[in-house]
DNA sequence: TGTACATCAGTGAACGCGCGTTCACTGATGTAC
DNA sequence: TGTACATCAGTGAACGCGCGTTCACTGATGTAC
């Protein structure tokens, strides 16, 4: 391949494309990416993403996508083999932080109302909630694992909506999410 | 006041307005309300709703303001005077349920990025964390009230978030969220 | 090795659309005297 | 009680915009012979 900058013929123009949707959706922080903007940017004519992607929809779908194995690739690097409490926080912080420092990546992924049948989000979200199980599973051998999963995804999740929306500081962002992840293991019983 | 209903003044159009979008957002299901949109279905011209709102945000603002209130009503009928484990279950299943009922209102609420300054919202996020606040502490007399608090809103606003990603099954809604939170409550010592 | 040709991946112009917002305007309202 | 007038809350038309998508097209590529 070796595709001259001049070629007409783009090369990986697919990749391109997404890569400058998420370059976008960075720069911008608003979520209004549109088919155009990111031909624009990749240099290419209106109409040449159409060879490439059905619609707009499928466009966001493979950012999505990106941004999924982007979380993942922080998660893991955050925790590589989690197996204490304090493995587990770490993880939560990087998840929450991920949010923050790609706020319209991350809404995109999570927050804008698509098709939740597609193929590329179900194995995403399943890989997501697995990873998390096996997390559970370490440091929680004894929990019911499914629903603990649930409820740390969850609590993650939640968290970094949460900051997302300016709700809290995101200065003091580490401690809180550390001292809620610790509030919730370290739970007293019910009145 | 009084006003027929072919005055030419209105009579309460601000209040029309919010619902007339309102209602788009829980029929259209997306959040792509717009002004024009709502100022149609309140059977006004385009440019009548310039009288009242200054903006497209300021009538999203209302919206959310409502969408705040309608949540608290829900919270609290769920849970008049919650003080037991099964009490913070049932507000949470209403969290979520409520999260499902009206998919498009709550992204307004709290998926749209938005000036997180606005007072309108600061003093609805405050409220609601306040409100937490109370049930846990009525919950977990001996807890950290404020990260236990947070714990409690972020979980049950992940849930809400993931049901409508469309991760899990909204027919089992109630159950899940119920095992979610017992599963927080009844944590294992960790590994 | 050279050539004909099918296929691929772009171009550029155009379509129709709904949007937010502004403007000069006018009909309705209520108040001062 | 009647009237002049300021103010309020609408109208209707227009602005410019960026968007998703389609279309006929053309330049580049690679393969069969």
């Amino acid at each position: 391949m070796t595709p001259s900058s001049t070629s007409y013929h783009h090369g990986d123009l697919p990749a391109t494309l997404v890569r400058a949707a998420v370059e976008l959706l960075e720069e911008d922080g608003a979520a209004d990416l549109s088919l155009r903007a990111a031909a624009r940017r990749a240099g290419v004519s209106t109409a040449a993403p159409y060879r490439h992607f059905a619609d707009r929809d499928a466009l966001l779908s493979a950012v999505a996508a990106v941004g999924y194995r982007e979380l993942a690739e922080q998660l893991v690097a955050a925790g590589p083999a989690p197996s204490t409490p304090e493995d587990l926080a770490a993880i939560a912080v990087a998840y929450v932080r991920f949010a923050l420092a790609r706020p319209a990546l991350f809404r995109v992924m999570f927050a804008d109302p698509c098709d939740p049948t597609s193929p590329e989000r179900v194995a995403a979200t399943t890989s997501i909630h697995q990873y998390v199980r096996a997390i559970v599973r370490q440091v929680f051998p004894d929990g019911d694992e499914e629903s603990l999963a649930t409820a740390m995804w969850a609590l993650v999740h939640g968290l970094a909506f949460l900051y997302l929306h300016g709700k809290f500081d995101a200065e003091a962002l580490e401690d809180r999410v550390r001292a809620t992840v610790f509030a919730v293991i370290e739970l007293p019983r019910p009145a």
